[in-house]
DNA sequence: AACGGTAATATGTAGGTACATATTTTGTCA
DNA sequence: TGACAAAATATGTACCTACATATTACCGTT
């Protein structure tokens, strides 16, 4: 007696996964309840199940409680991103770290700044405007605004030594995160900053957390010319 | 006797993160099995594994096997990214979708396309521009090379109708993706194509998917202007 | 038909057991 | 001391059971 190899919830995955690429389910179709697959294949539900909730994640279908399971009718390509600490991708990337303070202010926020934290209110902020170095030249401009009623420590920092970036990554912990990338030509401050000719085009990325939907902080992250974000690796 | 609450791994994770950023444990430290947490929260296991698997999902801890558990050295920000059919993404927008083949075209693959797929040995391919239209005007400009060992069936498409990027999503599954994004200034061609002026700041979102190591297509995707990445909704 | 409450049902989660697998650690021998 | 094999160990996976929860579906009443 050869016993059958137990299947793996892989191997489950990659079956479902086959057969809505083959057409045999096509979009918006259901699919048959996780027990009923689990029969068809010989193995728990609890292996279905997790197979599904992987290709729930990954976009490829749609799971609701009593509806079941359907094949989402617009799919889509789904990427994981890696954003890491600023100085940590400079010093991976082979260069000498550098920072430097160019403002720290407290002001009323701007309405720019309000609509990304979703608020209607306007209140004071701290705001802290610093230059990322990669071997003393400019890396990323960050224009970042802080809100001290939720995290009042701020108030104490004067970020001259260490980055704002860096110590929000290690110290504030967040429940949502809003990112955007688009790109903007350098105008003449940017350009002088970044040590760019003026017309360049620049790539952001904006950033905004909260925690339990109180605001953090929003930051305008201004690469230099020829800056990538990529996936994996 | 009031019953105490069963924890549900979501409550184990949010302890453990709590943890972490409290400092209990720093970047790099180890964290105790999976058992004693358990034995310590009087839970399963299993409740555990899940909650771990999940902070190691978002970035937050590694695991390894007989390894155990330890903090991530560099914390990162870790998001993930949904890219719609172009089609959907127009219409989701409320704009009226085109498409307009511009030029589908053989021949050996250049020196940047071999390279996005890593690959070293030249090889035919087929390349295919088009335009993709938001209320007749210009949206993205797209320059796809397809990889005709990998998909024969382009063979018989010419992708006049239907754009390259809807048949590619829906008949052609990727085991890896590679996402990169960045910015460019319009030369003279990109401008005239997307009507936009000469030296604009547009976005580029280059793709490039395999199929079990075989290269399936990589497309340069040339944004309007003004167009924006972001997570979520 | 329209409404509303109730039952039916598919997925989600927690508990528990057993074994698999990947590493690290330890131990042995040259 | 170094190399290699064996033991130890923490996480990973599979199975099963029981119950929770969110919806849909149904049915009776008006």
């Amino acid at each position: 007696m050869t016993t059958p190899p137990r299947l793996s919830w892989r191997d489950v995955r990659d079956r479902i996964h086959d057969q809505i690429l083959t057409g045999q389910y096509g979009p918006g179709d259901r699919l048959p309840r996780d027990a009923d697959i689990a029969e068809d294949l010989n193995c728990a539900r609890s292996t279905v199940q997790r197979a599904m909730q992987d290709l729930s994640d990954s976009g490829l279908v749609e799971r609701r409680r009593k509806g079941g399971t359907r094949v989402r009718p617009d799919p889509v390509t789904r990427a994981t991103l890696d954003i890491p600490i600023t100085r940590r991708e400079v010093e991976q990337r082979g260069g000498r770290y550098g920072y430097h303070l160019i403002r720290r202010s407290e002001a009323d926020a701007p309405r720019a700044v309000l609509s990304a934290f979703e608020l209607d209110t306007p209140r004071p902020m701290v705001r802290v405007e610093a230059l990322h170095l990669s071997d003393s030249r400019p890396y990323i401009l960050e224009d970042r605004w802080i809100c001290p009623r939720t995290s009042p420590e701020i108030r104490d920092l004067d970020f001259t030594e260490q980055s704002a970036n860096e110590w929000l990554v290690h110290n504030k912990p967040y429940t949502r995160l809003d990112l955007r990338f688009y790109a903007i030509s350098a105008g003449e401050e940017i350009a002088g900053l970044l040590e760019t000719p003026v017309g360049a085009a620049l790539m952001v990325i904006e950033r905004t957390t909260w925690i339990d939907g109180a605001p953090i902080t929003t930051v305008k992250a201004i690469t230099r010319p020829g800056y990538q974000i990529q996936t994996g690796s």
